[in-house]
DNA sequence: AAACTCCATCAAATTATCTGATCAAGTTAA
DNA sequence: TTAACTTGATCAGATAATTTGATGGAGTTT
């Protein structure tokens, strides 16, 4: 009940070359093979594809539509067989990436849009973790790249160090801690810290928690935080790119902090040693390096 | 050395059953059966799509991606048989309206995008030419409907008129005509005339020519016209619904012609009687009518 | 009118695919 | 740990699908 693929070629070989006959020379067949294979088509739609009754046989206006959809269908096949080629070529068939969230998302889509454009025939898996859930999903994923900011010491994976990242300590404007001067830790302990946390625990999503005495708010990503930041709930660290419109612009504030309001952490571009990098893990590692720069 | 549909059906039998003897058991085969169109559909590719090393047989990474490229695939045939359904039940599969470029496109891509969101199965070809052109191409290329300015009688057809189309003699404000009170032919005549020109006929569009001792200068469609009427090129007739906020703004300005500067098109929507109408061209005729309105 | 080209059709030959049986290897359950 | 199963491979023979090659009627070209 179901076309097959050989029918559709005959059809797409015989409107093209204008007649059977010459449609069979084309494909290497006889002339009544290719009558067979369209008798065939025609049976399995439950329609005619030709009009015969002239000389020369002509498309009927369903046929018309089905070698319009066929060609589709050819084209799709004739992809499916290309892709394997490439994969021969050293095209990997995925390849996934598992970045840390605090990582300016940007210029990550800069790159994952490069790629794509390049029209390259792998499948580019984007994960987003925070700290710790990277390199516990890079390793129960297989993954092959992480762009991870906690260090890592594993003989089997390298380690290329990008340029650093700071992260800055903002409250909003109305918020307590925004008039504190110098505050201590104990100080901070008094408040609300928002935390983003490890997506793959983060079971009780924007639940309140009490964890080693102090008040604890977490959030799933950054721009969750952020929002909460902006609302006033806490405090908490954020990537300095992803508030630096809001630290002009005054609807957030960088706490005075005796421990010091600003961090820096070096993201790390991780691939493992013991398995060979495909073309595209190679392409997506040198453009991540370009974009996010090497550590200096 | 490509691929066919039922090796690819099999691998994706396989993969959702679990088990080579439970595909076979699903696709009323033997287990011998399904090893054979496997190890096919692996020659077809060139590569391994299952690996085999271990008790049950686990998709390669190739496996993986051919399995998703070939569910598109299956899906895709799927389409093509159903589509012949659809067209048994009354869909047709290909829908042409020729339009006067005259009428209000917005009004007509409304009636279309109407159609499109229903998911009809029948293509639908929007054809726009310009008076005289459109029932030619109607005629020649065997369009099913169309949206015509120009009366016709034909026994053969069905004309429905809907409700009128009123156009405007406009000329830009900085044009000699602008000023002129009570204007004569004569006097009109002695300034180029802007004309849509037939789009079958119009290969020296945008040349300037005689015809008949006036100067008209023809132009593709309404679009350029009213560019070239803005830069005070000539004067020419306008649909009213076009250039209604050129006369609000002064951009344009209407003619004061003694022969009157209005005037009425009755739209007609033709059909002809001696072909059935599908159901998407009764569809469609019912939108038309239903947003252009019949005649009072 | 003669020579072609169009496509259909049919029996016979050729392939492609399936069956059924058997096997080695790995898993499960008692 | 053995006995009973399951997993997928393989092979010869059976069956089904496809192709060939020959023929014919109908329409075209020269």
């Amino acid at each position: 009940m179901t076309v097959d693929l050989e029918g559709l070629r005959v059809l797409s070989t015989v409107v093209r070359e204008g007649s059977f006959a010459r449609a069979a020379l084309a494909l290497n067949k006889t002339q009544s093979a290719v009558s067979y294979q369209v008798h065939k088509l025609e049976q399995q739609l439950g329609t005619a594809v030709f009009d015969r009754s002239a000389y020369r046989a002509e498309l009927t206006p369903v046929g018309e539509r089905i070698l319009v959809e066929g060609q589709r269908l050819l084209d799709q096949a004739q992809y499916v067989s290309s892709l394997v080629e490439q994969f021969s070529e050293g095209w990997e068939p995925r390849l996934e990436l598992v970045v840390d969230g605090m990582l300016p998302s940007a210029r990550l889509l800069a790159v994952l849009k490069e790629m794509a454009d390049l029209n390259i025939p792998t499948h580019i898996q984007l994960r987003v973790e925070f700290l710790g859930g990277v390199s516990q999903r890079f390793e129960q994923a297989g993954a092959e790249l992480m762009l991870t900011l906690v260090p890592l010491s594993d003989t089997r994976l390298s380690v290329q160090a990008l340029a650093d990242l700071e992260t800055v300590l903002v409250v909003a404007p109305e918020h307590p801690l925004a008039l504190a001067k110098g505050a201590e830790l104990a100080v901070l302990q008094q408040h609300v810290e928002l935390t983003v946390h490890d997506s793959s625990y983060s079971k009780a999503h924007g639940g309140t928690q009490t964890f080693g005495g102090e008040r604890v708010f977490y959030l799933s990503d950054f721009r969750a935080k952020k929002e909460a930041l902006m609302m006033a709930l806490g405090y908490g660290w954020m990537p300095l790119d992803q508030v630096e419109d809001e630290l002009q612009a005054g609807t957030l504030v960088e706490l005075d902090y005796l421990g010091g309001s600003r961090h820096r952490y070096t993201p790390m571009l991780v691939r493992r040693l013991d398995q060979p990098v495909g073309r595209a893990g190679q392409l997506l590692s040198e453009k991540l390096q370009q974009q996010f720069g090497l550590n200096s």
